[in-house]
DNA sequence: CTTAATCCCGTAGTCAAGTACGGAGTCAAG
DNA sequence: CTTGACTCCGTACTTGACTACGGGATTAAG
């Protein structure tokens, strides 16, 4: 079983050294004991816990979030797990719907530009404005 | 014409005062000449200001990118703005993509949440640590 | 004319998720 | 045994978009 130390860590995840410092402070990664004035090591534990945040952030989990899903880690609240799943499978579905409406204003718009002809004001603009 | 205070304003554009005086601060909005020693006014021209700046946000431009888009304001910039606004529409497209993927992994680990028979660990948790 | 509500103005605080810095300690190579 | 790289630790800075606070001025209502 190999061991890392903090920097060794980060490249191996690829995260910079300060954020996992950042996560321990926030309680995201445990800290392992410090032998008497020498240096920390890490294990693949470590390495996976960092996975998992990153995974989880992916999906659009905030690091709070995600510290409530390590406290179910021990696979036996999966019915908790899913709860917290599926809202953030609402907020997702609401943010899809709310990007989708913008991408059919800002295309219409661009559109509309290409079409003004004689016109003072800019459709897109104006639009804004509802001039 | 009516005149507004500051209040008033945000009253009827429906935005905190304080979020007025940022925006004047920020030079998205003018702050109109004050009377002597008095109270300054608003009229229609800053509340469609207001509105202005409140679409754009909800079309996700930053405040940055809206005072690019105000200084293209007289209407004679189409070409420009609508550069701006295909620029957005790119991000607002690799976002949603984005997202759609969170939708898929999100639904398809709620749905395996679901199946698991006499597994001990859950498959949500457990397939963020790809363990 | 007084009083409460606003306004004005500058400064400072909030939140999330980091990123940076500086000084002291420690470790590995040469 | 020294040098350079890295660690540890605490504190402070960053970004974006606000939000709050405090003290003095002004205005509208009674």
């Amino acid at each position: 079983m190999k061991l890392f130390t903090i920097g060794e860590l980060g490249k191996v995840t690829g995260i910079h050294v300060e954020t996992i410092r950042f996560y321990q402070r926030r309680g995201l990664l445990v800290e392992p004991q410090r032998p008497l004035g020498g240096i920390r090591r890490y294990g693949e534990v470590e390495a996976a816990r960092i996975r998992f945040i990153k995974s989880a952030q992916k999906l659009g989990f905030s690091l709070d979030e995600i510290i409530t899903l390590l406290t179910l880690e021990d696979g036996t609240h999966c019915k908790e797990a899913s709860k917290i799943a599926q809202q953030k499978l609402i907020e997702v579905r609401r943010r899809l719907a709310d990007l989708r409406r913008m991408e059919k204003t800002l295309s219409n718009l661009i559109g509309e530009c290409g079409k003004r002809r004689g016109k003072i004001c800019c459709p897109l603009i104006s639009s804004l404005q509802a001039c």
